[in-house]
DNA sequence: CGAATATATTCGAACATCCGAATATACGAA
DNA sequence: TTCGTATATTCGGATGTTCGAATATATTCG
């Protein structure tokens, strides 16, 4: 039994429009570093808290992220692992076409 | 010497803009086989023919596809291998999380 | 309970994207 | 040059996305 294609496609291409845009990036890539609530996110990318809230959004509803309630704060994660590993291998090879006098820059997560 | 994240964030950004529809992908996925000119594009993607045109434009213009016109017609290839790369971890994931009975489902390129 | 903090939702305007239709351009053959 | 084929461009409407502003909800503390 195989897959369709068309299906696949679709979807692929929802998890590539869930990860264009550099906020977005940026929240992948600071979860990496381990789970964070939304007000350390916010301490560390710049976009006000309910732009910040929506993306939080797109991105647990497209399974990118899970959440957790703990008090008044709400923890996010990144849970899918295929959008994490595809963050950080485009970013990584972004970044070395950028800077070409350091071939080694593997600061990505 | 290290690389402003604000330009690896917008850049990447920008790269899965350009992966986040179904009819490019399959063209990139199409391309993964080898060089393919417009009509055997069109064969194989069921798009109507100025669409082709424009989609084929715009990743040429990221640069993830190069072309080189031969007489009447002009062949289309694979010129960044990051995205090919995300294209295919991407559609492989998704072909997995889709296909539950064959887990070893590895027929994207 | 009321106030303060943390996060989420709704709304609307600005802007971008996708497609189909029509048209334009490039090349080869006659 | 004229015709036929291959590919590209332009335009417009429909649709979607992003942001800021305003507001709403949830939780804790006093």
């Amino acid at each position: 039994m195989t897959v369709n294609h068309d299906l696949v496609f679709d979807k692929a291409a929802d998890l590539f429009a869930v990860m264009s845009t550099p906020i977005r990036l940026r929240i992948i890539s600071a979860l990496c570093q381990g789970e964070k609530n939304v007000g350390q996110l916010l301490e560390n990318i710049g976009v006000a808290q309910p732009n910040m809230s929506q993306h939080l959004n797109i991105l647990f509803r497209s399974g990118v992220l899970g959440k957790r309630r703990q008090g008044a704060q709400v923890f996010y994660r990144i849970t899918d692992d295929t959008a994490a590993k595809a963050c950080r291998a485009v970013c990584t090879q972004v970044a070395i076409g950028l800077d070409v006098n350091d071939q080694t820059n593997k600061e990505f997560v």
